[in-house]
DNA sequence: AAACCACATATTGTTAACAATATCAATATC
DNA sequence: GATATTGATATTGTTAACAATATGTGGTTT
């Protein structure tokens, strides 16, 4: 949540389960209630416990956490705002189920906030991009051919493009990459679920390393772009086929 | 607020005082109580009747607005969203200033995003496009050699900016863009208050329309970063000169 | 004089009751 | 049989009091 107060070695960053936001701990007592409660709402919601569509009871929730309304209201609000929830006015909060054509909308922003990432990362070409592109490719490479991995490789997807943004040196930048992310993590888990998707995707990302490498801009953005308009294509494609339903 | 639900002229749509929300009725009763507030909050910050960096006192408001605080809390939160108040844990709210870095990384934002704006609306080419952008452009001309005439220039450069984003046919793009622009709106007014400053401006303007009538993308985005980086830039010279307040 | 501490004050955070609105089932109407 | 209407129920919206926290002032110590 803060990641420029707290130094972290992005490398172990590569690993672990996602959280509601990257490097943040819920139970940091610098969190005030509702958001420490909007994590863990948040990860339900991340890992299928909450089914998209969901309707979300304030009550409910109250008596759960042991708080009363108004916490829950302003942990919604959070929620609201990453994107993962959505609030209808005097009707309740409701999982966020983007449709189909959201999806493609959220997928043309964040190629296009990423493109300028890539763009910024060449120029100022920190130290350790390079490490953690090529620790990143590695790591995904294995997942890839794991069967089942599907999920494991979209978080790790996930962690290495926040972790990118974060070298690049906008955290705003940053901040918005991650919440639309966030909000795409579900379904882009559905566009890796195939062993060939995945091995198409790491060598995209292994590709883009090289062209890194290289010094080659325009190469590495075109396939960035490329990757993300793939699994994006491919998790609205599954998302259609009535009988597939987003639930990890 | 809800632009697809209220079709509405976007030639018109060039003119008037920049709401909060740009089409948003502030006595529109679909609209809850707290966006109502949020709303009128909003122009206040937006028209420099607050202050940025002034504290805002949540009892003030409510007793202002003969609410009690709950509304007011929900207000400033959605005007957190939207970049305009910033909210710290326990410490109360405050009008949003953002310093020079991060004017800069907004501005490096809305220039990405304004490029997938253009590159849709030149895939797309909507009827009406070019109209407004004709329309528009001379409304700026006209504007750029008016004494003064910094204030309405820069909204009419954020409306023309945010009726194009609308055009390209992604709403969550243009909203967006919206809460972005909004946020480097009162800066931009510094950026463009010099004539030689909205003449230049008005320039970039017309030959990126020169170059949509010509079919020339690379240009008109070249043309649209350069304007974006141009004011940005200006802005902040403007602001780092320790006489100058942002006061409209 | 500067730094520190205690205390009074003001402000935000939380709660529980109340009000307004939406939902849903049963009934009536066309 | 499909659509409207009514009323009971559940849920969200709002309020005012209370609790917890921050802020500022005066005095004390070094």
């Amino acid at each position: 949540m803060r990641p420029s107060e707290t130094p972290i070695d992005i490398f172990t960053a590569l690993e672990g389960a996602v959280a509601f936001r990257l490097f943040a701990d819920k139970t940091d007592p610098t969190l005030t209630v509702p958001e420490q409660i909007a994590a863990r709402i948040g990860e339900r919601i991340l890992d299928g416990r909450m089914a998209s569509g969901s309707r979300i009871g304030e009550q409910e929730l109250a008596d759960e956490f042991s708080v009363s309304r108004g916490p829950i209201r302003e942990a919604l609000r959070i929620l609201e705002r990453e994107g993962l929830v959505t609030i209808l006015a005097r009707r309740g909060a409701i999982v966020t189920e983007p449709s189909a054509d959201e999806l493609r909308e959220l997928q043309e922003i964040r190629a296009g906030l990423f493109e300028i990432v890539v763009r910024k990362l060449v120029t100022r070409s920190h130290p350790d991009l390079l490490g953690l592109l090529q620790a990143g490719t590695q790591r995904l490479k294995a997942l890839a051919s794991m069967p089942d991995g599907g999920d494991a490789y979209a978080e790790t997807t996930y962690r290495l493009l926040i972790l990118c943004a974060g070298l690049a040196g906008n955290q705003r930048l940053q901040r918005m990459l991650t919440a639309l992310s966030l909000q795409t993590l579900r379904y882009s888990k559905l566009g890796l679920a195939s062993t060939e998707r995945r091995m198409r995707s790491a060598s995209l990302w292994t590709q883009a390393t090289e062209a890194l490498e290289q010094g080659d801009v325009e190469r590495m953005v075109a396939l960035t772009r490329q990757r993300i308009e793939e699994s994006g294509e491919e998790a609205i494609r599954q998302l259609q086929r009535p009988d597939t339903e987003p639930s990890a």
